[in-house]
DNA sequence: CTGTTAGCGCATTCAA
DNA sequence: TTGAATGCGCTAACAG
């Protein structure tokens, strides 16, 4: 059997209290007690009973984040910083993979853990307003991303800002005829994509272009069109372009991987700029220019209105808040980086296929 | 106030026990009464005390993951797959974030959360063996990595044979001086480096090649050598290498990005492999040989023992995993594909700066 | 300042 | 098959 405070409270020849008080910090126990206790403490290696605790307290100290996925370099990294920021209130984050699954987005809003969280971060792919709605357990619950506009608090970035940067920065630099890669995750309602097209439609109308859907082709993964095949599409147009829009950094890595294999260059043939800001485009030949959601501002504001919730009123009213974002503009729409071209010391090797 | 089974139980007119049967799934109730109680259930919306139910139980059906960082292509796929894999014995996983800092890696081997998870798994990189012995908290722990190989269940790649193949394959191609960029966390003993560079000094010696230690360049992120001096290291060596070995994937993008920028050519004058399989590795050009640890083999193995150890006798003697890895050799050590240059339709463009 | 006691919500003895 | 009572370990009222 463990020890439990009371083992110790005998142990040291107090009352459970006490013990418990000194587990806890509190501030009114004798030196000679506490020493006693303290002893007692170390002794048996007791270890508190934290269901018990939480029971007892009505919090657990922890909250559920559920997430799509933690995999791949844009939630993995969201993932850290709310993990650090919930760090901060000394919370400790429940990680939750939903995959994008609406039954499993369903339970997580429909009381997930329950009791056992002291509330939740969500970021819904499919989760629509009729599911929050209807809604009935009362964990406090913060939403990432525009996917909903209901009465719950969420944080997120303008994605037609997002559409419209890229798309000026393009034209910036003279990009007249701009595809677009735009990823549908099969499972999702494509709210973000929607949204982030708006905005590339409005960045062509202030400049004076004209829309044509034929730029515009959609990337289903896994279970639809390949990026590769879709950046095909884009270059067998009639009328070629000079410049591709990539909803994320990885389509932005494919694409480019494939306009190499067609023997395109970039940026001189062809423009290329994503968004997420993975760390792969600061590396790669050319660099990737893209633009980066501020995760950290997510992050922040995302924990701080949880915490206010859980910690406050609940009836405070619902907010909204938008995270900014960063255009990073690099080799792949700058040009690449003038190289010294090194003396050859000795011949070109040829690559021996085994 | 929350609803609890006992208002379940006065709505249904029956009596708690009833409803817990219920809840639980127990088969002996009668149909009459277990659809006056899903009624009940339903009409109330009921939610099961989480905290409740595992103190009574002693069991929480959570495990704790600790890893030095769940950003990053390696631990953010390993922490997906351990979550996948818990979730088919019913687990629910809380990741915690140790940094590589060895007080909070003792922390959590020394009864983090306790009574709250059922066990956990480590992966530390500070943490000795000397701690694991001192280790007074039962709860049931699974170490992964090569660090200690003390009385715990853990699992592990083979880093001699992964430094090995990595060798062997560079040699394979015809390369003789094979640098090495060595990834030496600086909170890390760097056991794992240190036992990969063993494979590769067998590799060397079975090839009848001298070790140079010269070869051996150490990249200390975040606060020492950065990777590109590194680089620029090796390429300064009197006699030229022709490949480089590099202990990670990241390493070996930024290796190669350096490599562009002094203008050498991938593989041509330089071969390069890495270690890893992160995803971007596979879409730039050229693209990455490198070695892929199984981590599907290390998250199902981990989370096997571990269920084991919470279901089963504590006894049993301490498993030590060897998980399995793949060469994959792609463009960066076997030479690029062939591409098709297309006829250039309009003048290539020249980037305007703005 | 410290001890006694009740009860958080649930699962589970033991009776019936 | 079902109901009543007990206690999991802890914290917070309330006494002392």
């Amino acid at each position: 059997m463990r020890t439990r405070l009371k083992d110790v409270a005998e142990r040291a020849g107090v009352s459970v209290k006490t013990v418990s008080n000194v587990v806890n910090g509190y501030q009114h126990v004798s030196p000679a007690l506490r020493a006693k206790v303290t002893v007692a403490l170390e002794e048996l290696g007791y270890r508190p009973n934290l269901s018990a605790r939480t029971l007892r307290r009505g919090r657990s100290g922890m909250i559920a984040l559920a997430l799509p996925s933690v995999r791949g370099p844009y939630f993995s990294e969201l993932a850290h910083l709310i993990v650090r920021e919930a760090e901060q209130h000394e919370l400790t984050v429940l990680i939750d993979c939903t995959y994008g699954d609406l039954t499993r987005e369903q339970t997580v809003a429909e009381g997930f853990r329950t009791q056992l969280i002291d509330g939740m971060i969500l970021c819904p792919w499919q989760l629509g307003a009729t599911d929050l709605r209807r809604r009935e357990d009362t964990t406090p619950l913060v939403l990432l991303g525009e996917r909903v506009s209901n009465g719950v608090d969420s944080v997120a970035v303008d994605s037609r800002a997002v559409g419209e940067a890229a798309t000026e920065h393009l034209l910036s630099i003279g990009r007249q005829r701009i595809g677009v890669l735009r990823s549908l995750p099969s499972n999702t309602g494509g709210v973000v994509s929607k949204i982030r097209l708006d905005g590339y439609k409005r960045a062509l109308a202030a400049a004076g272009l004209e829309f044509d859907p034929a730029l515009v082709v959609d990337v289903d993964r896994p279970h639809g069109v390949d990026p590769r095949v879709a950046t095909d599409a884009l270059l067998d147009l009639p009328e070629p372009i000079d410049a591709i829009f990539c909803f994320n950094d990885e389509l932005a890595l494919v694409a480019m991987r494939r306009l190499y294999e067609q023997g395109y260059r970039v940026p001189d043939d062809i423009a290329v700029i994503g968004v997420d800001g993975i760390a792969a485009g600061a590396t790669i030949t050319p660099t990737l220019s893209t633009i980066v959601p501020d995760k950290q501002q997510i992050a922040a504001e995302a924990v701080r209105m949880l915490v206010e919730r859980i910690e406050g009123d609940s009836a405070a009213a619902r907010r909204r808040v938008k995270a900014g974002f960063t255009l990073l503009p690099r080799e792949s729409t700058m040009g690449l980086q003038r190289v010294r071209r090194r003396p050859r010391t000795r011949p070109a090797r040829q690559a021996t296929r085994s």
